[in-house]
DNA sequence: CTAAACCTTCAAGTAGGCTTTAAAGTCAAG
DNA sequence: CTTGACTTTAAAGCCTACTTGAAGGTTTAG
């Protein structure tokens, strides 16, 4: 696969593909006499998981060292234990406060529906004074 | 309460505090006589609120949409509601996704600790092509 | 009264993450 | 064998979200 073939299989532009190269996120990849970079499916997988991981608020650097996790030898058994697990401790607060702000987001859209009917969707509970209670 | 304790408590500094005003994030607030920024607590729990949702991944622009859902009027109603359940999907699939690349990573870690005592921590299976199973 | 610690505005600089541009080579179709 | 789509590199530009700097006014402790 050409470089513009794996950039619309994964959704991501060529020139960024070049960029996540530069920065140690995909490795260099074989290149056809020509120069052209050729590409197996597994890069696709990587780009797509970067995406996600992107979209869910891990920056590169966050995600260099999570694809990093997975390639590492006996030696290094204990450290990528040690990252992960704390990867996870981000993750699981990230999903507690995403949690919390949707509980608060439902609870706006039920007092709004159910105000409705008398024409009134006014004075919710501050989200920002709820969000406070700690 | 002046910017600088509004901020040292918000744990947002003084200049981002005013460059959130000039955004619209936060609404200008009553001065003193010379001009120093006069804030309330509500200050203090709408910057922790804009510090959550930005940790969780939210630009500051969703994040501006946020607040505004919570201040309208009847006739905005409507929108309000569709707004608010749009937010609660995006939350919702960033939380699945979370959850996903949790269990990615809890299994990395069994894996690596299982094998630990055999002296080898190796060729897990790859983290990419697991999320690429769609 | 003065020095340190605040505050003000405005403008410019920085960092992360791309995107665009330029100048040039390559490949596939007709 | 040429035209158009695609690829290459390097460098510059752009957007978001701040951060820093300059030049100056204010407040408070001693």
């Amino acid at each position: 696969m050409n470089i513009g073939q794996v950039a619309s299989k994964s959704g991501i532009a060529p020139a960024t593909v070049r960029y996540y190269e530069q920065r140690g996120l995909i490795p260099p990849v074989p290149r056809t006499s020509s120069g052209y970079r050729q590409y197996g499916k597994d890069a696709v997988n990587r780009l797509r998981f970067i995406k996600k991981a992107q979209q869910i608020g891990f920056s590169l650097e966050d995600i260099h060292e999570l694809l990093e996790l997975h390639r590492h030898d006996a030696a290094a058994c204990p450290e990528v234990e040690a990252r992960a697990t704390q990867k996870i401790s981000v993750i699981t607060q990230r999903i507690e406060e995403l949690t919390r702000m949707r509980r608060l987001l439902q609870k706006l859209v039920a007092t709004c529906h159910a105000s409705a009917r008398t024409g009134d969707c006014a004075l919710l509970a501050d989200l920002v004074d709820e969000e406070s209670v700690e």
